[in-house]
RNA sequence: GCCGAUGUGGCGAAAUGGUAGACGCAACGGACUUAAAAUCCGUUGGGCCGUAAAAGGCCCGUGCCGGUUCGAGUCCGGCCAUCGGCACCA
């Protein structure tokens, strides 16, 4: 009658009778300190996933892979006794839902709302162990009130050098506070994208195009918001050290903040009362600079430009302007430049030097000038090649090398304060030289910029603020949340205003004051969200002390014990998190000085052809589709088997049927199918003591298992699962003994069929209690796990040659012995002098000859 | 260009410096079945020798070239390829 296949196991009636279960009783309800069922005996444990953006086409496979391990931690977190805290949320705020309310002029609210519907219940469907209760959504005014708040604070202080923190705004004596707070206004080049209708950050632009939907990209100075990350620059770096985090991120956030030890030296424009700042790395070579170049918008060349190179100048620098950052930075183009007929003089050597403007330098970096060294610099040797200028070597190689174009270190030459040191001692004594003579100083500087923080879009937290007679302020704590108007319109307006700007009413907040109509990008609202999920509920303040306190703790800095998602956000959301945590502890709000403590990535899920899965190649593998075939656990075994989690590896449907397979043959070890077809408890089943044999494996799974959840190694730990079913199939007796800590070690993987097993077994057997969330994760026996004998490899020059049953007890002499008396060993060596026996007890002899 | 990761059967992979390929997929053979599916059992890195068939034996093999070591997939040096990040940062 009906042609489906029949299932291998009732998946699709027990998965979904647990799931109703666990919500029932809200099993994974973990209570805060204080709130009844909290039980403050247990040590806690924070696991948190990176949360998605729900976006329309719902989970694919890749989603689905980091929340399985963090599930299966957790579960087995909670069986080892500790209070889990695994919550689960959306980053809801953001360009798509907001491109598809300009085309459906549909609001965006109810966008997300269908679409995090849509992505809860299929996380549902695989079974995870959430603490729904907690969940949150960035994009509600009960959460983003406090984003807002968050962002009231950093608007509110300012950074202090002297102690390195951030302090209050009323603690600076300086008199304008405007020009130091950690949120400011400034008229910057801005990445502006014509066809998005708005400004992007430098992150968003990728090859000189928007990072969504690929269009042109140029630079275009705007009035925009920016937050002083940079402030936080040496603490960002120095705080990665105590960090559990894959080095390789580390120094993916390390290169980004692009700390570099150099000198700033100071040169004397030439009949002019100023001088020209440059900052080096290289302060050693300062005898071979032969030239400055300012980078076009150095704010100096309108002073210094002489008459008859204005034309030049003024030419040049609208050229530059003109440039996008693609064309800017494109490496493969000759140098350009232009002289502003200005001289320098070289501190080192008193001579004159002329000063050019160029856009191989940046504004940004620094102080926006060089000290051009052509014979060791590549870019300043390309220009002084191209514009003829003066090469004179100072460093000279320590092999045999050219000396032009040399960028090592090496020995100073030509150099009269500096020579014949080696590079380091030279860059030391020639820095104290400057700044003995007052000519500059030791100086660090970082690569990372502040953070561009504004956008113009709708769907985005509006700023706190308004403006007054051109002046921007705070509002009050109690004006929160700011709720961004209802538009008819949510087009861009395509001159760089913001949408909210068509909101004339909204807009006026008083007679005298305009409400700011950008909005924050995307990074902000889960730039503290795990902090929120300490505290979901809280409507007096962003988290409560005492829960913070509590999930946040432990005796390292960071405060979320495990953090798992993907390498894309390596930089920018973990450094973005990293800066306002640290703000906030600062400003007394947060114990802790880092977010996360420990950080996993998971590797991107291929499809089925080995290509990354989208849309347009048509590999997308739909979560849904799998476990309406093989069921949620099988799901998230395959999942788990695929390889190691932080690996790139492709999907394969019949590897998903193998892991269905395994979670089939445990099914089957524990229950038979009767007359009637049902599923039943197998009488092979009995309160026996297992053999020796099971013993052993019994143990050694129970040891894998333990060993490799505890090292993510999830690939190992089910072929070891595996392996003990093979070891239990066919045989007569099935001891229950064996079965009980089998189905403890599977539930965290496969949780729906353990738990059912687990039940049936308790109608009839009456030596557990409980429901299988409800155990204790099982011990193993090293004792029951030692051989008696063991098999010893003999080698010949480390060759396998043959091999022998041993005694674990037999002696390092014994061994040899016996190797040295095998006749396949006689065979081979007589004839031949024996140098060395190398004895390893319990594995191998090898014989030397 | 710089930095990082990866490279092992037909495929996904496993191996504290000590038996390379556990476990799974695919393939092949067998049992069960009228038949198929499902299930269960077995074989499966390559080459060669051996045998009626087996048993058995030998050589090669972890991207390439070298080194350290009694012994290297693993450690060291040099290359190559693929993927990812950064990219005029002075």
């Amino acid at each position: 009658m009906s042609s489906e296949r029949r299932k291998s196991y009732p998946f699709d009636q027990l998965e979904p009778k647990w799931q109703a279960i666990w919500e029932e009783r809200q099993l994974f309800h973990a209570p805060n300190p204080g709130e009844k069922g909290f039980d403050p005996a247990k040590p806690k444990f924070y696991i948190l996933d990176m949360f998605p953006y729900p976006s329309g086409a719902g989970l694919h496979v890749g989603h689905p892979e980091g929340y399985t391990a963090t599930d299966i931690v957790a579960r087995y977190k909670r069986m080892r006794g500790f209070n889990v805290l695994h919550p689960m949320g959306w980053d809801a705020f953001g360009l798509p839902a907001e491109q598809y309310a300009v085309k459906s002029g549909q609001h965006p609210v109810v966008t997300t709302r269908q679409n995090v519907a849509k992505f809860k219940s299929q996380l549902k469907r695989i079974g995870f162990s959430y603490d729904w209760q907690r969940e949150i959504n960035t994009t509600d005014p009960r959460y983003y009130k406090w984003t807002q708040w968050i962002f009231l604070q950093i608007y509110n202080s300012w950074f202090n050098p002297d102690t390195k923190r951030a302090e209050p705004i009323s603690t600076y004596r300086g008199s304008d506070p405007d020009s130091v707070r950690l949120a400011y206004v400034a008229d910057v080049p801005v990445n502006w994208c014509a066809e998005l209708g708005t400004v992007l950050a430098n992150e968003e632009v990728v090859d000189g195009k928007s990072e969504v939907g690929k269009f042109p990209v140029v630079r275009r100075p705007m009035r925009q918001w920016m937050l002083r990350i940079t402030a936080y620059a040496e603490r960002l770096l120095d705080d990665l050290d105590e960090l559990d985090w894959p080095e390789g991120i580390k120094l993916l956030q390390r290169n980004w903040i692009g700390r570099s030890e150099g000198a700033e030296i100071d040169f004397k424009i030439e009949n002019y009362d100023a001088h020209v700042r440059v900052f080096t790395t290289r302060p050693d070579t300062l005898y071979g600079g032969t030239f400055l170049v300012l980078a076009p918008e150095h704010l100096l060349v309108d002073q210094i430009v002489t008459e008859e190179q204005w034309p030049a100048v003024r030419e040049y620098r609208e050229r530059t302007a003109r440039k996008s950052e693609l064309e800017r930075a494109d490496l493969s183009k000759e140098k350009t430049g232009v002289f502003t007929g200005a001289y320098a003089i070289n501190p080192a050597t008193s001579k004159k030097i002329p000063i050019w403007i160029a856009d191989y330098v940046l504004l940004g970096y620094g102080t926006g000038a060089i000290g051009g060294v052509p014979a060791h610099d590549e870019r300043d040797l390309e220009f002084a090649k191209k514009f003829d200028l003066p090469i004179i070597v100072v460093v000279q190689p320590t092999r045999d090398e050219p000396a032009i174009g040399f960028t090592g270190e090496g020995v100073a030459v030509n150099s009269p304060i500096i020579n014949g040191l080696t590079s380091a001692d030279a860059k030391k004594k020639i820095t104290a030289w400057l700044e003995q003579h007052g000519f500059g100083k030791r100086a660090i500087n970082y690569k990372l910029r502040d953070w561009l923080f504004s956008r113009q879009r709708y769907w985005g937290e509006p700023f706190p603020i308004v403006w007054e007679n051109g002046k921007h302020r705070a509002l009050g704590e109690k004006e929160l949340p700011v709720v961004p108007p209802p538009l008819d319109d949510y087009k861009p307006t395509g001159t760089g205003e913001p949408p909210l700007a068509k909101a004339k009413e909204w807009i006026r907040y008083s007679d005298k004051a305009l409400r700011e109509t950008n909005t924050m990008p995307q990074w902000a609202g889960s730039c503290w969200y795990y902090l929120r999920f300490c505290d979901p509920h809280n409507d007096k303040r962003f988290v409560g002390e005492e829960a913070e306190r509590y999930w946040m703790g432990g005796d390292k800095p960071g405060g979320v014990d495990l953090y798992v998602g993907g390498t894309e956000h390596a930089v920018l959301h973990l450094l973005y998190a990293r800066f306002w945590q640290k703000v906030l502890f600062d400003l007394g709000y947060v114990s802790k000085p880092e977010p996360f403590q420990r950080l996993v990535n998971q590797g991107i899920i291929l499809g089925e052809d080995n290509q990354k899965m989208s849309k347009s190649r048509g590999n997308i593998v739909n979560p849904d589709d799998v476990i309406d075939q093989h069921g949620a656990d099988a799901f998230r075994c395959y999942e788990m088997f695929m390889g190691p989690l932080e690996q790139i590896k492709p999907w394969s449907m019949r590897g998903v049927e193998g892991v269905a397979r395994f979670l089939a043959r445990v099914w089957r070890l524990l229950m038979t199918e009767n007359q009637a077809g049902e599923w039943e408890l197998s009488s092979k089943i009995k309160p026996a003591d297992p053999s020796k044999a099971q013993q052993k494996v019994l143990h050694a799974t129970i040891k894998k298992v333990t060993k490799d959840i505890e090292s993510f190694s999830f690939n190992t730990a089910i072929s070891q699962m595996m392996i003990f079913v093979n070891a239990f199939t066919n045989v007569q007796i099935i001891p229950l003994s064996a079965m009980r800590p089998l189905l403890i070690l599977l539930s965290p993987f496969a949780p729906h069929i353990a738990s059912e097993l687990w039940e049936r077994l308790n109608t009839r057997f009456s030596d557990a209690h409980g429901d299988m969330t409800e155990q204790p994760w099982p011990e193993y026996n090293e004792r029951l796990l030692a051989e008696e004998e063991v098999e010893i490899v003999i080698q010949i020059n480390g060759k396998l040659r043959d091999r022998m049953k041993m005694s674990v007890l037999a002696t390092e002499e014994e061994l040899r012995t016996a190797a040295l008396s095998s006749p396949k060993i006689q065979d081979r060596i007589t004839g031949k002098t024996v140098r060395n026996v190398i004895v390893v007890p319990k594995k191998l002899v090898n014989i030397v000859v």
